[in-house]
DNA sequence: TTCGATACCTATTTCACCTAGGTATGATGC
DNA sequence: GCATCATACCTAGGTGAAATAGGTATCGAA
C-alpha cells in the first residue's frame, strides 16, 4: 500500500553493532556484553542474534574479520568497513526519523 | 539470558492506534488515513495490520465498539477504555525508555 | 459501467528475533 | 582429580508481529 515492505523497526541489534564497531574492532561475545552494559541490563541481544548478525555483515562487505587467539580461546575481530559505516549512516538515520514521527505523533494535541 | 524475550522493538502500531483513539472515537479505515497523514506517508500500516489489532485490542478489553452507518457504508468506531488507556502508558513509556537508550548508544563517544 | 474511494474482513507468508541447544578452553573451588 | 563457571565460538528450529495479498460490498464520478 503505502510506505511499509521492510519493516521499518528492525535493524536495531545491526545498527548498535555497527555503532559499537565504529569505534573499534570488538569480538562477538564482547559485543554480547557490550551491548548489556551500554544499555544498563535493558537491552541484552543472545549470542543467538549477534553471531549470525555478524556473519550475514561480513557476507554483506559491512563487516571484515581478524582471527586471534588470546589465553588459549579463539576471537573473531570484526572491523568496520566504508560499506559496513554507510550501513551504519543509513540506519541511524532511519532511526531517527522513525522516532522523531512517532514523537510528533505521541505528542500531539491536535491532528484534525 | 538477559532482558529479551519479547522483542521491545514490536507494538508500534498497537502504540500508534491507541494513542490517536485516546484523543476521539475512530473506525478502523480512518485509522489506517490518520496514521498516514500523521507520520507525513511515512508510516504506512495496511489494513490487514491494523484491522486484525483493533479486534484483539477489543478482545482484551483495551477497546469498545460501536457500529455505525453513514452514507450506506457500515463503520465501526473504536473507544479507548481505562485498560486501553493504561496499556497506552505502558507502550509509551517502554518506547520512551528505549529511544533514550539507544540514543545513548549512538551518541556516547566513550565506553570503555 | 467501469473505476476509484470508502469500509469492512481474514488467510497466508515472511523473516527478524528468540530459544535452546551444541563444542571447546581456561580458571576456580572442593 | 573433577565439577563448575566464565569465556568464546557456533547453528538449528520455533515464534509471532507485521507484511502481503487477497476477498466482499457500497457510493460517486468519469
Amino acid at each position: 500500500m503505502a510506505t511499509s515492505q521492510s519493516s521499518f523497526l528492525n535493524g536495531v541489534p545491526e545498527l548498535l553493532v555497527l555503532r559499537l564497531l565504529r569505534d573499534r574492532e570488538m569480538y562477538g561475545y564482547e559485543i554480547v556484553q557490550a551491548i548489556r552494559e551500554a544499555s544498563d541490563e535493558a537491552i541484552g541481544f543472545a549470542e543467538g542474534v549477534i553471531y549470525p548478525l555478524l556473519h550475514s555483515l561480513e557476507r554483506d562487505g559491512a563487516l571484515t574479520t581478524r582471527r586471534q587467539t588470546v589465553n588459549g580461546r579463539s576471537r573473531v575481530y570484526y572491523r568496520v568497513t566504508p560499506v559496513g559505516a554507510g550501513r551504519l549512516a543509513v540506519l541511524a538515520e532511519q532511526w531517527h526519523d522513525l522516532h522523531r514521527t512517532i514523537a510528533g505523533i505521541l505528542a500531539e494535541p491536535r491532528h484534525a
